[in-house]
DNA sequence: CTGAAAGCGCTTACAG
DNA sequence: CTGAAAGCGCTTACAG
C-alpha cells in the first residue's frame, strides 16, 4: 500500500506537508495543496489508522461487549452504539460472552492490548471483573442496567428496575394473581439479579413471596423478552394457555413483543437510545481523559398487551 | 501504560531480550525469563498491540459487515464470525449498514485505513462497491449470500438458492396454489435479487408468472424469516389468516421460526456456520497473502411448519 | 509556508 | 544467550 513518503516524493514535497494538508491543522498553499491532492488521488492513498494511532495514542475504537448479540435488545443496544461511534469516527469491536466469566476476561485483555478509547457493556455476569479491568487502565466504561455501581469510577446507564418492577407486580396483583413467580437465565446476569430483587421487594409490599412455576405460579415475570417468549414456548408446548393458565410478562420490548401473535406485556426500553447515550459518555470521557463517574436512569413504562390475564379460578 | 522498556529496565535487560520472552521465538535462559516474567507480572505489563500491528503490518483484525444486526440471521452470522476470529486471535469490526450504499461505502473505507487483514460481508446492496474496493487493495473478503462473482477474487459462501426455491414452488404447487407472489425489502439487497430470480424460474418451469400480494396471490415467498413474519403480521392485522386464506413461507430458519406461535415454513441455513467458515477461509487467504478465489454451496433444505397450506377455494 | 528530526512501542535481523 | 540498531507509517514541535 502507498504511505505518506510515496505521496510525499509523487508531489515533490515532503511528508510533514502531506500530513499538513491531510489533517487541515497548518495552513498550505494553495498550489502545494492541490499537488498533494491530486498526488493523493492518484496513488489512491488511504492513511495509515494504524500508525496514526501508534503516535496518537489513541485507537479511536471503542469495545462494544455483549451476552449474546442474537438477542434483539443487544443487538439494538450494539448497532445504536456502532452507529454513533461510526459518526464520531471510532470503529466498534464487538464481542460477545454468552455471560461466561472466562470470555469476559479474554474480552477485557483483547480491548487491553488494543488500546480501546473506551467500552460499552450491554450486560454482563454478576460479580464480573471485566469493569474493573478496564478502569484499572484508565479506560472509561459504561455499563447498561447495571445498578449501583460499587466503583465510582464506572458510567452507567439503568432502567428503572425497581420502578417497573413494581409496576409488574401491581399490575398482576390487581388482575387477581396471588402466586407469581420471577425467572432468569440459569447464566447469572447481572441485571437479571437486579430484577428478581426489585420484584421480590414488591412482593414482600404485599405480603407475598415468590412461587416457582412448578409450584403453580400463575404469573411470571422473566428477566427479558427473549425469555418470555422462550417460556411461552414451552409453556404452550405443554398444553397450557398464556395468559388463561399462566400470565407471562417480559423485559425489554423488543419489536417483535408487538407482534400479532405475540402480543406481550413487558416493559419498554430503548436499546438504540442506550447505545447511542453510552458512546456518547464514555466518548467524552476517553477525550477528557477521564472516567464516566455518573449514572443515569431511563424511564421503563409497563407496555399491557395479551399475554398478562385473570387468573385461572 | 507500561511499556517494553519498562519491563526492560525492570528487569535489568534489553527490550529485545523482553520481546523475546514474550513472544517465545528465540530461546531465553531460564534465569532472565523469570526475571522478565516477574517484572511484566509486577507492571502489569499488557503489549501494545497497535505497535506490534505496525510492525508486523498486520492488525489481526478482521471486518464484518451486515446489513441489519437486528436480524437474528445476521446476529448469528456475525456471532459465528465473531467467536471463529477471537479463537484466531482476530478482533471482530463490526459494521451495519441497512444495506445503504454510502454507509457501504464508508464502511469499506474505514476498513481500509485501520488495515484490517479481511473482512466478511453478511449482505450487501445490489451493484455494491465494496467489494472491489476491498479486494483491489489486496484484503480478501468473502460475502455470505452473493451468486455467481463477477469478480473471481471473491470469496463466496452461498445458500442453495435455485434449489430452495423450486423446493418452495414445488411445495406451494403441490398444495395447490397457482397465484404466488416473491417479496423482498424495498432496499434490493443481493440476496434478495437472487432468490426472486430462482422463484421466477421455478415458476416458469410450471408456466406460472409472479402474482403481487395486492393482485390476489394466494401464497408468498420471502426475501428472509424476518420480513415473512412482519408479513404475517400485516396480513392478520388485515384480517387475513395465515395459513388458510395466504401461505407464507420465509428463508433463514431463525430460532423464532419453530416457535409454536410462528410455525414458520421456511428454508433451512446455519448461520453460525457460514460466519465460522468465512473467518477460516479469509484469514487462511490473508496469511497466505492471496484472495479468497472460492465458492462454496450450503444445503438448504425446506423445512415445513405451519405457515403454507392449501389455497382458498 | 515548508522540511528535517524525533518519537509513538513494538519486532527482527545482525553482531557479539 | 543477549543487546544495539533500524524501521513499521504516521504527527508534531521546531527551525528556516
Amino acid at each position: 500500500m502507498t504511505t505518506l513518503v510515496d505521496v510525499a516524493r509523487r508531489a515533490g514535497v515532503s511528508k510533514s506537508t502531506v500530513s499538513n494538508v491531510i489533517r487541515g491543522s497548518i495552513p498550505v498553499s494553495q498550489d502545494v495543496r492541490d499537488r498533494v491532492q491530486r498526488a493523493i488521488a492518484d496513488t489512491r492513498y488511504h492513511p495509515n489508522a494504524i500508525a496514526r494511532s501508534l503516535k496518537e495514542r489513541s485507537s479511536t475504537a471503542i469495545g462494544i461487549v455483549v451476552p449474546d448479540l442474537t438477542n434483539p435488545f443487544y443487538a439494538e443496544l450494539a448497532a445504536g452504539a456502532e452507529r454513533a461511534a461510526n459518526a464520531l469516527g471510532y470503529a466498534a469491536l464487538i464481542t460477545h460472552t454468552d455471560c461466561a466469566a472466562p470470555n469476559e476476561s479474554e474480552a477485557a485483555h483483547a480491548f487491553i492490548e488494543r488500546r480501546v478509547d473506551a467500552v460499552i457493556v450491554g450486560g454482563i455476569s454478576l460479580g464480573s471483573t471485566l469493569p474493573s479491568m478496564l478502569l484499572d487502565r484508565d479506560i472509561p466504561v459504561v455499563v447498561a442496567s447495571f445498578g449501583e455501581p460499587d466503583d465510582p469510577r464506572l458510567g452507567v446507564i439503568d432502567p428503572d428496575d425497581p420502578g417497573a418492577m413494581e409496576a409488574i407486580v401491581a399490575h398482576l396483583y390487581d388482575l387477581g394473581h396471588r402466586r407469581l413467580g420471577f425467572v432468569s437465565h440459569h447464566l447469572r446476569e447481572q441485571s437479571g439479579e437486579r430484577r428478581r430483587l426489585g420484584f421480590e421487594a414488591a412482593l414482600e409490599r404485599r405480603g407475598l413471596a415468590p412461587v416457582k412455576l412448578e409450584e403453580g405460579a400463575t404469573a411470571i415475570a422473566c428477566h427479558n423478552d427473549m425469555l418470555a417468549i422462550a417460556i411461552i414456548d414451552r409453556l404452550e408446548r405443554q398444553g397450557l394457555r398464556v395468559p388463561e393458565d399462566v400470565s407471562v410478562v417480559g423485559y425489554d420490548d423488543i419489536p417483535l413483543a408487538a407482534h400479532r401473535r405475540m402480543k406481550l406485556t413487558t416493559v419498554r426500553s430503548d436499546a438504540v437510545e442506550m447505545g447511542r447515550r453510552a458512546v456518547e459518555l464514555s466518548v467524552n470521557a476517553a477525550r477528557a481523559g477521564r472516567h464516566v463517574a455518573h449514572r443515569e436512569i431511563q424511564p421503563s413504562p409497563l407496555v399491557v398487551r395479551s399475554t398478562t390475564g385473570r387468573p385461572p379460578t
